[in-house]
DNA sequence: ACCGAAATTAACCAAATGGTTAAACATTTA
DNA sequence: TAAATGTTTAACCATTTGGTTAATTTCGGT
């Protein structure tokens, strides 16, 4: 439903948004859209002209989220353990914003690899995955660290902030917790993914 | 294309997999059910009756799969590190073997979160469960390993085990590897994410 | 108050889609 | 071999769906 100091664009973006990210592209109806925008299915068109190009901005929109930020501390002049612990707080704490954010983002892409391309190529990932590859290679050599891939440490690290939000109802369905409870677990895996992970690579 | 030796009901289970794997419920057309599996889309209906019946069938058997054996591992007679290992190498080769399951099972229960319950009573998680934190408890005790959850822990596992193959296109076009390049990262990973996780945990 | 542009709507349309029907074809059975 | 039963198909049907059109309403500028 439209509020007040909203203009028609953007009440249409939200109940979009809201039903791309329950639904998916193939799933979300334009009648879905107008009616949660609380307007005509023709104004949806009349400010977006297809499905497909209104899908489009909010992948894009969603995609950034996806990696917002992230480069910003993955290039951070920090050591790497801090820098884990920032990674991890700072992605968790994106998951809890925006949590039916990574599914929709990885599905579409899985349903449609190619669009992942344009996206990536706005970021400079290269750089950001050699900064950090660099700064692992020098904790190993110095002994800080067991000898372990950037690329499968990353994957490490995204895979543990990642996938509990990624599988929710299930996780929230076998380990038997309501909402609350649920909420509050994965709140308790910014400092607990941390510590496994620091523990898991540490030479101590 | 319907092949000798396979009766029709199994080409179109095949057909149909292939189907809803790839797009899920919604994006499935049972047209090309049918073109799969190369018959006419009447008889799809005459084995199946309707879409949602022949959806029921294929996701119960994804979603078998997704637990299959894996309740054996976990309950097995062995000390904890072994029982580590054992998880991960099943569950990796389970995710090598059937690469599009997760994100199917993961995606259909997002959208419909009470099929898994049906699901999920037909297996005993809870003594499952129940058995695992009984033997993360006592090597607490011990002082083998660090101070954990043992349904933090298996979050840990599984998301270590699975997300890699459920954003599969994603971690390709980060780390910049071609398919053989990823599945040769996914098969290393068998021994990597064990030794990675009992790192983590171990207390030396 | 009036005009013109922008915003909004009701009514449509064509294509896609899940599902049905009746007839044709194949196989088993008496 | 002929009836009966099971399998497969072409042609339909009703509904849904993305999209369009033409008319109506709203609103800023004069």
């Amino acid at each position: 439903m439209k509020k007040k100091n909203e203009t028609t664009e953007e009440t249409i973006l939200l109940a979009a948004r809201k039903a791309f990210t329950r639904k998916g592209l193939s799933g979300a109806r334009m009648q879905d859209i107008a009616d949660e925008a609380g307007i005509n299915k023709a104004l949806v068109h009349y400010y977006f002209e297809s499905k497909e190009k209104l899908f489009g901005l909010i992948f894009g929109q969603e995609f950034g989220k996806f990696f917002s930020n992230l480069a910003g501390v993955m290039m951070a002049d920090i050591p790497l353990f801090e820098k884990i612990e920032h990674i991890v707080e700072l992605d968790i704490e994106r998951m809890s914003q925006f949590p039916d954010m990574p599914l929709f983002v990885i599905n579409e892409i899985s349903r449609n690899p190619a669009i992942i391309m344009e996206q990536l190529k706005r970021l400079d990932v290269k750089s950001v995955i050699g900064n950090f590859q660099k700064q692992v290679k020098e904790e190993i050599k110095k002994g800080n660290i067991i000898n372990i891939g950037a690329d499968q440490l990353l994957i490490n690290i995204q895979s543990l902030c990642i996938f509990p939000t990624v599988a929710k109802p299930m996780v929230k369905n076998v380990m038997q917790v309501n909402e609350k409870q649920y909420l509050a677990m994965i709140q308790r895996r910014k400092k607990e993914v941390a510590m496994f992970i620091i523990n898991a690579i540490k030479i101590k």
